[in-house]
RNA sequence: CGGGGCGUAGCGCAGUCCGGUUAAGCGCGCUUGGUUUGGGACCAAGAGGUCCUCGGUUCAAAUCCGAGCGCCCCGACCA
């Protein structure tokens, strides 16, 4: 990608009313934009950070065997009267009635449409155990929406759910998730503490949230349930089991908050100068900065290092607006590219400095190095 | 929803207390020209405003009064 071509829209002061550090970072970093309270734009760059974190997640699901499909976001109201709900989550729902008088929301959660989805399509205990999920944008209508994407109005989010004839089945579907989960964090780069949790509003019988570590005080960034019978005796979610009779499915429900996991990542990774993306997320591995555009040299070697990461692969930017190097440095860091790859003062003797973001180490190299250089350290 | 704060150019702010030639300002950013080029360069010339909205007081309102809207922070709830 060239940086003039693309859409970074940087800022060197934070507005105002960014309080957090992943607020004050993520606006600046021209990552997402404030359209209302709790809802907001995600820009090129954030967006590109957000789908990374939402491939490892469906990527970690997938491998545990649970199966992705995509519900609804809009709803018909009459199904959370079934389970008592419609109440329960009160004004948090967003709510509206259709033309034809028909009252709908906006999913604040999916326990419903799963659970009834499974009540018509699970007739047996050979169809179970099951694990659904779907990585999808929810609404919630927060008291006080807060921290930017920490606690949106409107959010991405994963959410499974499990289905099992009985409840050691449940056990062993919920340690799963624990442990995918536990996967997922890392691969992000976050640092979790586990604790045993209050239910709310979801219900069941346990829960354990998973809280990054980090300065803001809500980092809650997962949260699984033990439903046990609750929704499918509700919703009348029954199979029939070997005996030839017919029992209530046990459930567990598995949320991860995929937006908000952008925002705790950088509350966990950054320093004075900006964003430190781990590489399994970064936006752009390396960030390619000719420090002299005046200068032909500069030029040719930072295009054809440009060329030659792109042609291997590498997700890459080079840096080739008319700015000073200052303003390029500055960018580089703020948004938190691993790597920044400065074509300057030797490029006499055909050498470059990698510079690592994170330790700020330089590293001079010769040219032709760089590929194998960065395949060492990407691939291995 | 209770408590606190804020709303003036894209962003950050001054001006508001004490109404009036500051006939609406500053820094950054933006445009044009030139000089620069390793940590947010410099010079010059420009563009950019319903002072959140509506109403009131007054000869006169960014400034005073009333109502409304929006945003942020603390609390209870949540991924």
């Amino acid at each position: 990608m060239k940086w003039s071509k693309y859409f970074i829209p940087t800022q060197k002061e934070a507005p105002k009313d960014a309080e957090t550090i992943s607020h004050k970072l993520l606006i600046r970093a021209g990552l997402i934009d404030k359209l209302a309270s709790g809802v907001y734009t995600y820009l090129p760059l954030g967006l590109k950070v957000l789908e990374k974190v939402e491939n490892i997640v469906r990527e970690e699901m997938n491998n545990s065997g649970a199966i992705e499909l995509l519900m609804p976001s809009l709803q018909p109201a009459n199904l959370w009267k079934e389970t008592g709900r419609l109440d329960k989550m009160g004004k948090d729902m967003i709510r509206f009635i259709d033309r034809h008088d028909r009252e709908m929301i906006f999913g604040p959660t999916h326990e419903e449409v799963i659970t009834d989805i499974v009540r018509r399509y699970i007739k047996s205990w050979k169809q179970l155990p099951l694990i659904l999920y779907q990585i999808q944008t929810k609404f919630r209508d927060e008291i006080r929406p807060r921290f930017s994407i920490i606690r949106a109005r409107e959010f991405l989010m994963k959410d499974a759910y499990s289905f099992d004839i009985n409840e050691e089945g449940l056990d062993m579907s919920y340690n799963l998730m624990k442990e995918t989960y536990r996967k997922i964090f890392d691969r992000c780069g976050l640092k979790c503490n586990i604790r045993e949790a209050e239910s709310g509003v979801i219900g069941g019988k346990f829960s354990e949230e998973f809280v990054a570590e980090g300065e803001c005080s809500e980092l809650e960034v997962g949260h699984i349930f033990k439903l046990g019978l609750e929704y499918s005796k509700a919703m009348k979610a029954n199979f029939v089991d070997k005996d030839g009779k017919e029992k209530p499915i046990y459930m567990g429900c598995y949320g991860i908050g995929v937006s908000r996991i952008v925002a705790a990542i950088i509350e966990g990774n950054y320093d004075e100068n900006g964003i430190i993306w781990p590489l399994s997320v970064a936006p752009f591995l390396v960030d390619i900065i000719p420090t002299n555009m005046g200068d032909n040299d500069i030029l040719v070697i930072s295009e054809k290092i440009y060329n030659d990461l792109k042609d291997n692969g590498f997700d890459i930017i080079i840096d080739e607006r008319d700015e000073s190097a200052g303003v390029k440095f500055k960018d580089a860091d703020l948004c938190g590219f691993p790597y920044q790859i400065i074509v300057g003062k030797k490029i006499k003797e055909k050498k470059v400095e990698i510079k690592e973001r994170k330790s700020k180490k330089i590293l001079e190299i010769k040219t032709e190095n760089i590929v194998s250089y960065f395949n060492s350290i990407i691939r291995g």
